[in-house]
RNA sequence: GGCGCCGUACCCAAGUGGCUAAGGGAGCAGUCUGCAAAACUGCGAUGCGGCGGUUCGAACCCGCCCGGCGCCUCCA
């Protein structure tokens, strides 16, 4: 049974869906003026985990996912750069798409952009002023918060709180500070929609009330984004959203925590990110291996929680992959008994997938589940001392492969251990000349010429190939 | 000023009222091995920021304090 915590309640909740087996849901995606950082990988990955995880319990589900691509901060990026602001939204897409794959994202079901979504939009702001929640200054769109008795319900702020402490500067033609832009009328040279308010752009918030309701219904089931998101721009939403249609909007609200560095908030305006195309662009490893360990490393702390990034806790993860992916390896060699699987194998294979998904069942607890797959691990290299048949340890890899798929683990064939020196003029070893110096070294230890043995091997090792030596005499090797 | 979050071993990190406080990384010792690597075995918090309280019983609930962070303005 699935439970997730709902910001909104504060509570970890059963998780039923509104049509059952089928969940719709929807996610902020990002505003595309800039590289994404690891903030927003994290945001990426949460998401797709538990989307996947749902898929996984054989819910069908609807992913919306929206590019913001009209704002202030693109206008600004256009003008500093002298283009177009098409062709900064076009770069960044692009961008996301490229880092997204690198960190095994796919795409959602719907991708919508707000520029594409114009006449929804104008269409609810529309809706709003008819309602008597909104009003027009000049030719900008005003949400009058008053209107809303349940405004703040999220964030659980109290509007007079809020006044009270609030450093913004006073709008004077708003009636309360805490109103917000619905339309915005453009200056000239601005991306700019005709309306029945004039010339103009929406306002941030709106967009993702008009996508969602348009692609998800008036009420969905879950709605996420990172925590900064809470407010203002999810309560705007429900304001929005809920005034519009008199209905409830999203039913469970998943909020992400954040990436920090040095215990603060990694964030644009702080200056202390490390975006996603130079932690790829400087890892020692490949992609697809860069790829899994900030999976790894990134999901192996609850999402709720503050991840404090570091060298260090990337340098752990990769240590953790290799005893998974050693593991691997010598499923991979052929058992010496043929037969059926084994008994044993296949009562820890059943325990840990139980446990695996009630801990993924206490709201998306990937370092749980992680830690019954670390389990699976030991108790797997347990009985190999013991001796697996083939189908025994096709079955074990086939479990990993399978519980891992949740997170975007272990599906790789090739993993690297040692540091890949080709980029510093280390030239790479063929596999077959590995074989035949492997094989040389066999016969050297069989005549027990243990000297030449251990010059092959420190050869191997300075080519970055690291020998293993098995009771039988023979040996295994890897990169 | 208002609202909220976090503090578990050297590091990362589960656990949020009740068996000996998961798991990983690092470390140390041992088994195996010609040596090494890997794997396996063992060791490692009488204690969960501190002090009180509630309870038969608390890391988990309540209060106060200390330390750190976030939101209230764009932010994943």
């Amino acid at each position: 049974m699935l439970k997730i915590y709902n910001t909104m309640t504060g509570l970890k909740e059963v998780f039923r869906p509104l049509v059952p087996k089928a969940v719709r849901m929807y996610v902020c995606g990002v505003t595309v003026y800039d590289e994404c950082h690891l903030g927003h990988a994290r945001s990426a990955l949460v998401f797709e985990t538990i989307r996947r995880y749902l898929k996984y319990c054989n819910f069908k589900v609807t992913f919306v996912k929206n590019f913001t691509d009209v704002d202030d901060k693109i206008i600004n990026r256009a003008k500093e750069l002298g283009i177009p602001w098409q062709a900064v939204t076009a770069k960044y897409i692009k961008a996301y798409y490229r880092d997204m794959k690198r960190l095994g994202i796919g795409r959602a079901t719907v991708e919508p952009r707000a520029t594409k979504h114009m006449a929804d939009i104008i269409g609810l702001v529309r809706a709003l002023a008819r309602k008597g929640v909104a009003y027009q200054v000049n030719g900008d769109v005003y949400f009058q918060v008053q209107k809303f008795p349940a405004y703040g319900a999220l964030s659980k702020r109290k509007l007079e709180d809020m006044q009270a402490g609030a450093r913004v500067e006073v709008d004077e033609r708003k009636r309360n500070p805490m109103d917000f832009a619905l339309w915005k009328s453009s200056k000239p040279g601005e991306p700019g929609w005709d309306s029945p308010w004039g010339r103009g752009r929406p306002g941030w918030h709106i967009e993702c009330s008009a996508m969602s309701m348009k692609h998800l219904g008036k009420t969905f089931d879950i709605h996420g984004g990172g925590m900064d998101l809470i407010f203002p721009h999810h309560e705007n939403e429900i304001a929005q959203s809920c005034a519009a249609t008199g209905k409830q909007f999203a039913r469970y609200w998943v909020h992400n925590g954040f990436v920090q560095v040095n215990q603060e908030k990694m964030s644009k305006s702080l200056g202390n990110f490390f975006t996603i195309r130079e932690i790829f662009e400087k890892s020692e490893w490949s992609e697809d291996l860069t790829g899994e360990i900030l999976r790894y490393f990134l999901l192996t702390n609850h999402y709720r929680s503050p991840l404090e990034f570091s060298d260090q806790g990337l340098r752990e993860a990769k240590s953790s992959l290799d005893g998974f992916y050693d593991l691997f390896n010598r499923l991979k060699e052929r058992g010496k008994t043929t037969g059926p699987v084994n008994e044993k194998l296949t009562t820890a294979i059943e325990r840990t997938r139980l446990a695996f998904e009630q801990a993924m069942d206490d709201d998306f607890n990937t370092p749980a589940a992680v830690a019954e797959l670390q389990g699976l691990r030991s108790g797997v290299n347990k009985l190999l001392e013991t001796g697996l048949s083939t189908k025994a340890r096709e079955q074990a890899r086939q479990q990993f492969r399978l519980l891992g798929s949740v997170m975007g683990l272990f599906q790789l064939e090739k993993w690297r251990f040692n540091v890949d020196l080709s980029d510093i003029g280390v030239r790479g070893l063929a596999d077959e000349e590995v074989e035949s110096k492997v094989k040389e070294r066999t016969e050297a230890r069989r005549r027990k010429d243990f000297k030449r043995a251990d010059e092959i091997r420190e050869f191997l090792k300075s080519h970055d190939i690291i020998i293993e030596d098995r009771p039988d005499g023979t040996s295994r090797w890897k990169r």
